[in-house]
DNA sequence: TATCCTTACGGAATTCGTAAGCATG
DNA sequence: CATGCTTACGAATTCCGTAAGGATA
């Protein structure tokens, strides 16, 4: 038994069942995985694949079993080369962020560059995706960690930890009658958004989905003209004055967006909580930490780390 | 990195730091352990063992970080191939059972004979030690669960499940005062017995601290004038009339004991709870599940998977 | 017939044990 | 000087990619 061989196996659940595939995730010849896989099977002395002549199904009932196991032996050898290198050179090495277009355009520019200041010999890469994307690349591998605020608490296999929290606000072009109530001290309700044809989130993404519910709650149906991923996309949209946006308050600028307006609307939908994940079971390098602890001051090391090891998610504590 | 880099890691730690006996142990050559420690010290960048010239004293920091994933790592891969067996011969292989003398003795031959009947194609292998060593036998891999009343739950890398409870009698000869006194319906007290010269258990053994410390307690010294690790052992000498024996209510057999006659003691010793141990994180065949189950009813197949699968204990529950 | 897995083969790289060397208590 | 680790070397094994073969949708 070899890593190799595990990791073919690994790759070709992964790649679906196709060999073919799985050796060019692997960067290896596709003859050499079909082998890789049958020695496994051979030495365990049963069939992992399910095959119907020469082509994988699936995974036989033996094969879905041990499969979980192989799965953690392999990431226990990445944590092994990983806590290695922590220590061999501790400052330096790569760091892959997964995040949504929001955090990555809002919420992490401040970290990012207050951790190049501190760890200059630290490669930082930033993965950009929606939501499951975010949680997808985290599982497998190709980020520390994930920065969102939708989806990842429905992965089990990811451990959550919350950032900080936020809400929407309604932007107008300047001069908009709503800004003009809002100066006049009429406070905004949902029923008089839902007169307004609305430009907000996909959904998805950045707390459209409670949008929705808040105007649901209150029997309206709000006509949404115009959605999209990001929030420089819905502004742009809303100094066309193609209709009303609905958007995360980190998004709006006062300094930068000088032709539009902010109404406050944390009374009308419900505060949102932005998170962190990395994988259950994966060794976090210190650095790793560093940066976690840089975006959010909440979350320590010694916080982190007790999460981490906590079997279920060291109750989701508040911040 | 490969699997016999990770072994002889794991193994010198296990022997002391000495390769020599490292390599016998893993049945190669000397200076072949030597080279997988340096490759695995060269892949991951950082030396594990600390080094006075050319002898190894010990882990060093990065070292002690890194060898818990080794364990681990090795771990799993054990489970993989325990796994893989449980369904390739589901029926056959090997059980070890590492117990103390008395549960050896007393306890488990009922759940070997119905145990044989039902998995002949299963060969048995029963090790006999002290609570300790028996704890030890699991932690190392050569046992695939323990049994014993003391010591198993000191090390929090065993799982341990209780099975039964058990008090202490007093054993005399036929005809002894003690016996007498019993059956005139007179109980017996601390007191009583603290006056005798008493045969036992060494310490360490089968409840012998608790029997020290219900004297104690009562403010009592017993004279103790010969303990042993067996109840067999003790119930010779009480024959022989040099003292009163306390035994395991188990080790008494009224058919067999015909010269001995056994007063209850439960209200004067407290209650003793019998334990069975595997190692944590281990994958238990399904034949290993079967003879928990077949020893103590109460812990079934569901049961032992759960208390598994928990991370601390599953929550000590009551039997 | 295109896709996809298996088998066959040969060169290259790895592995491992023996023997010799060297430091330390 | 005995114990214990390292270095050196050569044989044997293992490994892996290319090329050809065969089954299936």
């Amino acid at each position: 038994m070899n890593f190799q061989q595990l990791r073919a196996a690994r790759e070709a659940v992964r790649q679906g069942f196709n060999l073919t595939l799985a050796a060019e995730a692997l960067h290896t010849s596709q003859p050499g995985v079909s082998r890789q896989i049958k020695e496994l099977e051979d030495e365990l002395g049963i069939e992992l694949f399910q095959r119907s002549g020469r082509r994988l199904l699936g995974l036989t009932p033996p094969g879905a079993a041990l499969m979980p196991i192989v799965e953690r032996l392999l990431q226990e050898a990445d944590n092994l080369k990983t806590a290695g290198a922590d220590f061999a050179e501790a400052d330096q090495g790569t760091l892959t962020v997964a995040a949504t277009h929001s955090q990555a355009r809002y919420a992490l520019p401040g970290a990012v560059r207050d951790f190049r200041g501190s760890h200059p010999g630290v490669a930082l890469h930033l993965q950009q995706g929606s939501p499951p994307q975010v949680a997808e690349a985290v599982l497998a591998g190709r980020a520390d960690l994930g920065i969102a605020t939708e989806a990842l608490a429905d992965y089990p296999e990811l451990v959550t930890l919350p950032c900080y929290r936020w809400t929407h606000v309604v932007v107008v072009p300047r001069g908009h009658a709503l800004a003009d109530e809002a100066a006049a001290g009429r406070p905004l309700t949902l029923a008089r958004l839902a007169a307004l044809p609305l430009i907000t989130y996909e959904p998805g993404y950045t707390g459209r989905r409670q949008i929705d519910e808040a105007f649901a709650r209150e029997g309206l149906k709000a006509e949404v003209v115009l959605q999209a991923m990001d929030a420089d996309v819905i502004k742009t949209y809303v100094e066309l004055g193609i209709g009303v946006g609905v958007i995360a308050t980190m998004a709006f600028d006062e300094a930068r967006d000088t032709t539009l307006a902010a109404i406050d609307a944390r009374h009308l939908f419900p505060t949102q909580t932005t998170r962190v994940a990395v994988k259950r079971g994966a060794f976090l390098r210190g650095y790793v930490l560093d940066f976690i602890e840089t975006f959010a001051p909440t979350l320590t090391r010694e916080l982190v780390g007790r999460a981490l090891a906590a079997p279920d998610d060291g109750g989701d504590f508040e911040i």
